[in-house]
DNA sequence: CTAAGTGCAAATCATTTGCAACCAG
DNA sequence: CTGGTTGCAAATGATTTGCACTTAG
């Protein structure tokens, strides 16, 4: 129910999508429905800047990158190390249990398509 | 105007704040004043997942620490290496324009006051 | 007067929730 | 019938925006 081409999903992307498959269903439906995958524990809830929540299968810990051309937020390897977390617990005297990273930039299509900032790669 | 015990406010915090000062503004005029700064650069503008914004100062980058016990947003020194986002960009073909990082966890006050959690550090 | 700043109320946006109608067992 | 699912519409929560009114220059 929640896969093909995107990595997450926004309520809006699930109603589309269920009716490309020939699916109507009510945004209030979808909206039970991934709130209950995400209660079960099989589905995370991410809130992004954007203001509109995605929905993703629940997978090993990964951060996100929003495309900034294309708008789609594709997961990433996790890049913070547990020793940067330990020291910065040490050093901040803070005790840190998850973490939310969010990159901005471009995907590996859009990244492809744009010259300008291919260079900096 | 936006100093104190504070590092990031809502736009409630800064409603509250300014009448402890007998300043008694409007939920829209403190909206606009919070936008126009941001515009200006003056000020940053975050979006939490709890749904409501938060404004801080414009800094040097860091990232924020959302305590779990107080919901005080502090800022802590950023934990990314330019190694760890240079790698990252290589390995996952994409490109890299900024971050927002939030961690979630107890801040130094909390922490302090939490047994249980305080023995992890 | 003129532009800028303000309060109040109404409008948005993205969900959330209440409720009555439906549907499988 | 009975519990679990819907759809529709109304309610939320946090902004945003429209507009008329002040106010400083």
């Amino acid at each position: 129910m929640e896969r093909r081409d995107h990595h997450a999903w926004t309520l809006e992307d699930l109603q589309v999508g269920l009716a490309a498959h020939g699916v109507t269903a009510d945004f209030s439906t979808i909206f039970r429905a991934a709130e209950r995958l995400v209660a079960d524990g099989a589905t995370r809830k991410i809130q992004l800047e954007d203001g509109r929540a995605r929905f993703e299968l629940e997978q090993a810990h990964h951060d996100h990158l929003l495309c900034i051309r294309c708008g789609e937020l594709v997961a990433v390897p996790c890049v913070i190390g547990r020793d940067d977390f330990a020291t910065l617990e040490r050093e901040a005297e803070i005790a840190i249990t998850d973490h939310h990273l969010v990159l901005s930039g471009l995907c590996r299509e859009c990244r492809d398509l744009s010259p300008d900032q291919a260079k900096r790669g």
